[in-house]
DNA sequence: TTGACAACATACCCGGTAGTATGTTCATCA
DNA sequence: TGATGAACATACTACCGGGTATGTTGTCAA
């Protein structure tokens, strides 16, 4: 069940487009990106393009994807671990964050899907493809929701409303995606460093209400 | 020095034309929004919005610029109020979190507009106007880092860097203009609670590391 | 060697959109 | 009352971008 060179090749050349396209998606949004700045930014042509997605929709849902498998992989792994809540919690938080950092441009292409469905996106047809997707994404969010629950019955989280507090705190552990860029000479510590700061900052919000109004 | 009749008729066919505006942005984005779109809404034609604005890209900065003015009024009464930087802080996350919520398709087109400068946006000329609202909002963030040193001084607030904590504590503040949608019959005490929550998570992520760490 | 197919490039069509040029209407004012 | 200009609407142009139809080249299998 080996690939074969051809298909080796034709997936590196898909992984290529995926990526091309990401940074174009990152940089000017869905809607100002053309098919052909995708090519240009490959010294391509549409044709490329065209010959492996059907369809500009098809092409960004297909990053969406590829970012999402990205997310998911790099946190389920810590969703299973044994130990307090708070623990598994961080683990999980630190992944992602340091996923928005390392895969920047599949996330905000991941963000834009998010906001596009949000709106009611374009046709019928492309509706269903994200909608999928959608699901995948809350399944994804469901992995954060347990521990949240889970925190809040070992006392160590506090808050009122999970879906509120779930959003505040993708907000937090997603907006490296916006702010982030790498600096010259930064190493992983200085990363892991960001990272952690993002993630204190989190964790401090889930606590909330314990740290104050002790009256 | 009062305005004539024909001023205020024009004037509010120019706050009707961007509250339309404004709509639209936060519905479709920025590229994919049409003037044609923005008159329809009206019920009216290009030419009313080319009357009023020289250009999409002007109309679209005359919309974040109004944003803004609303979130420097909301807060700015309650920067130079004496006491505990812990209470002014609380006091201006507060108008700032109602702000997002009352007017949000402005506080949509304003996030849209950072983005774009963020990228570096379109032609020169845009870019320059674009830049001066930049630095609108950057004095308006600078009211918030103020006030985050000061606390910071008095050792309510713990944190590292003051732009990565300034970045977490809008993106939880700003966070309603993506998710908040208004329910049936919510009274502004259910709006008032929202953002308390909101607000209680950005003081929870300021305080951090004095939840945890005692080691 | 050849034919078949993958992996593109080229050339083209067409709908939508920013911007313009030109009416049209109505109020105001000399 | 007639003229003037504001506040639009209408009609039009030019261009760009998604999508398609068709060529071209290299590779592999029989």
């Amino acid at each position: 069940m080996t690939l074969g060179v051809k298909e080796q090749v034709s997936d590196s050349s898909r992984a290529d487009i995926l990526k091309a396209a990401a940074s174009c998606f990152m940089a000017r949004g869905y809607a100002a990106t053309s098919i052909d700045d995708v090519a240009r930014s490959l010294g391509a042509t549409k044709g490329r393009i065209y010959h492996h997605f059907p369809s500009k929709a098809d092409l960004f849902v297909a990053v969406f994807r590829a970012g999402m498998d990205l997310n998911y992989e790099a946190v389920r792994p810590h969703c299973d671990l044994p130990g307090p809540a708070l623990e598994r919690w961080r683990a999980m938080a630190t992944a992602h964050v340091l996923q928005m950092i390392d895969t920047k441009a599949f996330q905000r292409a991941v963000w834009i899907g998010v906001e596009m469905h949000l709106r009611g996106a374009t046709t019928p047809q492309q509706r269903t493809a994200l909608n999928e997707l959608i699901d995948y994404r809350s399944a994804y969010s469901q992995l954060f929701r347990k521990v949240l629950l889970e925190g809040r019955d070992e006392g160590v989280f506090n808050f009122d409303d999970l879906s509120i507090t779930n959003q505040l705190m993708f907000m937090a552990l997603n907006s490296p995606i916006f702010w982030y860029t790498p600096r010259m000479g930064e190493t992983r510590a200085d990363i892991e460093n960001i990272a952690r700061q993002v993630v204190d900052f989190a964790e401090g919000g889930l606590r909330s209400i314990q740290g104050k109004r002790h009256d």
